[in-house]
DNA sequence: AACATAACTTACCGTACGGTAGGTAATTTA
DNA sequence: TAAATTACCTACCGTACGGTAAGTTATGTT
């Protein structure tokens, strides 16, 4: 019997997804995917032009998507300390509900090029995402509300850097799920610096880090 | 004619740490290294158990060295300030020296676990090497050297993962260099924030980060 | 000189992969 | 209702891979 179409393409999106996330692209095979998704080698043949066109639409919804939400939280806030709690939130929360697709788009970004399709040319949509904090933050620093001691570029490469470490986190460690919280406590942090005891603010907003969480670093 | 024997095997990973860096495991073929390393396959296998166990070493020699050039900055520097700079600072010659073999590492760690060989249990090193930085940032929190707002882990991942983004950085656009001066300057923006214009310290060390440098990011 | 071992080589094997040729059943259009 | 198109399927092909069996040459050791 035939299905209805754009729901076997899908399945085969779904599949894929699961299978290239846990084992890369290189490792998983087609024919793994067909198998997961119920459907025939020719039926993905059907609707994509080979496994890198697969692979391609997936890296590409999940750029798009993060870079589409990310604006939104910007914009529905004013101030950079707001501004910067809604993006990191709103990022962790997508993480953890897009675990999969969040794994495959920082794969492809770390992985060695080689090992992926050419023409994946994810570089420019990575560009885009930390340009679009990059510009926040020269605006802020315009407005005075960020130290000009600084580039703007080295504070963009701070916050960018220790969010990424903890969405990271979260993709190698599921149980570690970054939230509201932990977004003021990052901007805070960035805000504030870790220097002295000189009580530099308020103490509150603070929160043990569960130790039991064994950060599974990665380097 | 034969050759010296430790000679052939230092050829054979040589050869292989740059495939590997170049196209990841999967992809790389054990004859693409032997045909790099002018040996036939069965040398190869002469000195490894498999393609497994020759990524293995590869793998295991990036982390040990790092760990041990890490270890060794932190103990001939006292205060948590020379520390973290001579940290850093090693941490990015080392990285500039030794591309290849970073980039194999960080591919490890980003990479999904499918792709790679089993038993490979890099995270317990990776995690080892957070944990000494972690530890270092407790240390200085007893002795009052750094804010007690937040904690230890909290600070530990902010430090740990700015530096990894520009680690990340130099390893995807060589030409990015950082170096002792950016060390510096991660330190400052880590102890005293980014927050206000307060004129929290002096402007020394400024430096303009050389736009030109596209930063192709990684999200 | 005789033997053992280290350090390889050529030649090959079975497997699993990406991709396709060619056919079929349901659905839409004329 | 007939033709065309959509949405698939079974069966298969050529290739390149990881790994090995069996042979060869140099280098000690006795």
């Amino acid at each position: 019997m035939l299905q209805s179409g754009p729901e076997t393409r899908r399945q085969i999106l779904s599949a894929a997804l699961k299978r290239f996330a846990d084992a890369g692209y290189a490792t998983t095979s087609v024919q793994q995917i067909v198998g997961d998704a119920r459907v025939s080698k020719p039926a993905l043949y059907y609707y994509f032009q080979d496994k890198a066109d697969l692979f391609r639409a997936l890296v590409h919804e999940a750029h798009d998507e993060r870079y589409r939400i990310l604006r939104e939280a910007a914009a529905q806030n004013t101030g950079i300390q707001a501004q910067l709690e809604a993006i990191l939130e709103t990022l962790f929360d997508y993480c953890c509900r897009n675990r999969n697709l969040m794994r495959l788009s920082f794969g492809t970004m770390f992985t060695s090029a080689g090992e992926l399709p050419d023409n994946l040319a994810c570089t420019e949509k990575c560009e885009r995402n930390f340009e679009f904090v990059h510009e926040l933050i020269q605006a802020a620093q315009k407005k005075g509300e960020l130290s000009r001691d600084f580039d703007s570029r080295e504070l963009a490469y701070g916050i960018y850097g220790h969010v990424n470490f903890y969405l990271v986190s979260h993709l190698i460690a599921p149980d570690f799920k970054p939230d509201r919280l932990t977004a003021q406590r990052i901007v805070k942090l960035f805000l504030a610096g870790a220097g002295g005891t000189k009580a530099k603010g308020a103490k509150t907003l603070k929160r043990k880090v569960k130790p039991k969480f064994k950060t599974k670093s990665h380097e």
